[in-house]
Formats: structure tokens, sequence, C-alpha cells
DNA sequence: ATGACTAACGGAGTTAGA
């Protein structure tokens, strides 16, 4: 089963170069984020010809996360828990599920936080500690889950062109990586860090001051897997060359390929 | 150098992204 996530940066923009991605790669499961469009604009027709049921939890104008499955969908959750005030649509799960077996299925979009100090900060990171007690629980289900999407997370200074330009930013800052830190000392395994080791694998590279010709980009897309997830990994890649196709997204696909 | 692009909303500039 081949789980890829891709934040799109608006899906009415986007809706050709990911349906000529869709068809190129061919995913069985995938997540989207930053769809900027509530459900019922979401055009789903064009996925569900090619074989995907849709699962979307969108909002006007920003945010917004999808979930595209080429098998049976069943128990999606809508939302991160842990704030009943939190009105932005940034978190999907559900269960996928085939003839060999089911996966637990995340997608998100984590906030950006930008600028340091403010509400905006206290929000990521408030978001975040939600985000682990929700992996947390994921775990004591003992089932292979992946969670994939935009984490606006840097790791580490190995995951940025120039690390020294994002020190002043939130996606690297130390409350930041260490709350990410968190999430992998629960037992989950960062994929694509594993099977992409070494420097410029990044999937995010700004439109600006040409950074993707310069390949001055970031990684902040990941897939966590949980250890049932782990242990049945093939593969796991970057999918950089869209960034350089007509009309791109600013960030790539990334995606693993789970034997089930 | 908080500039530089891009998308959505709305129908001109503002908000948001990272």
């Amino acid at each position: 089963m081949k789980i890829a996530t891709w934040n799109i940066n608006g899906v009415k923009a986007r809706i050709e170069t990911t349906l000529t991605w869709l068809r190129e790669a061919n995913p069985d499961v995938v997540c989207l984020q930053e769809i900027k469009s509530i459900d019922s604009n979401f055009p789903a027709e064009p996925f569900r010809d090619l074989g995907y049921q849709v699962t979307t939890h969108g909002q006007k104008g920003f945010n917004g996360v999808a979930i595209l499955s080429k098998s049976s969908v069943e128990d999606v959750m809508i939302g991160l828990p842990g704030d009943d005030d939190d009105v932005q649509a940034r978190y999907l799960e559900a269960t996928v599920s085939t003839a060999n077996g089911a996966v637990r299925v995340v997608s998100l979009y984590l906030p950006n936080g930008n600028p340091i100090g403010s509400e905006k900060f206290s929000y990521k990171l408030s978001w975040m500690m939600r985000l682990e007690a929700r992996m947390k629980a994921l775990l004591a289900e003992e089932m292979p889950v992946a969670v994939a999407g935009d984490y606006n997370v840097i790791p580490t200074p190995e995951d940025a062109k120039r690390p020294q330009a994002w020190t002043n930013d939130a996606l690297f800052q130390p409350e930041s990586r260490t709350a990410f830190r968190r999430l992998i000392n629960l037992g989950y395994y960062d994929a694509v860090r594993a099977t992409a080791p070494g420097p410029d694998q990044y999937t995010f590279w700004d439109y600006q001051a040409g950074a993707w010709q310069k390949n001055d980009g970031i990684r902040i897309d990941h897939i966590l897997l949980s250890p049932q997830a782990a242990d049945r990994l093939d593969s796991a890649g970057i999918d950089r060359e869209t960034r350089g196709w007509e009309k791109p997204s600013d960030h790539v696909p990334v995606w693993v390929e789970l034997t089930i």
C-alpha cells in the first residue's frame, strides 16, 4: 500500500497538477493539506474518476485537509481532540482497509506559528501537545498507523539548506523541534528521513527569490509510522520533480510503501 | 532586507503562508 501526503496549496489552483501526479505516482492513499476549500466546493468528481473515495475537512479560504483512498474508508474522525474552541480545519483521521489489513491514516496540517511569541506561536505549541496526546492514544491501538502531513517543523539543521536563515522562524524554534522529537520519542519512525538520509532532502521551496533554482529548501512534510507500520515499510521517497512543473505547489509529495 | 511570490476573497487591497 502506497501512502502519500502533499500540501497542494489550493485544490482549485492545483487540480490539474494534482491529477497529473496521481496518474503518474498512483498512490493507494493520499493525504492532502491546504485544500483551501469548503467541503461542498471540493472538486471530488475528477478524483472519483481516478478510483478514489474522497473525504474532506475544509473551511473557507485557507487550511483544509483531505484523505483520498482507493480502498474502503471507515471510522472517520474530523478534527484534533483536546480543544472544542479550535475551529481551524487541520486534522483528519480514518481507517483504510484492504483484504490484507488495515491502516489508521492521519492527514494533518500543523500550524505555521509565525511570528515567534505571538498567539499563533502558542497555538502551534498547544496544537503539538494535543497531537502528542492523540498519537500516544493511537499507539495503544497496536495497529499500523501513518501520521502524514505538513508538520511545519524543520527537525534538524540537516533538514534545511541554510539553517541559519531559519533561526528566528517558528518552524525551527527549539520549542517546535522539541515538540516534534517528543512525537518521535513516543515510538514513531520518521520514514522519509530513514530512507532518504543525508543533506538536500527537502519537501518545500519558497516561491520567492529563486529558492527552487538554488535548491534552497527545507524538509517539513513528514510521515511518522507506528512500530506496526514501520515493520511493514518497504520504501519511502520525495517526489521533488513536481516542484519544477508548471504552476507548482511550493510543497512536493512524500510517500511510503507498506506491505499491506 | 519581514522585501522578494502565490492563492483566496471579492471585485481593490488584505490576509496568510513559511
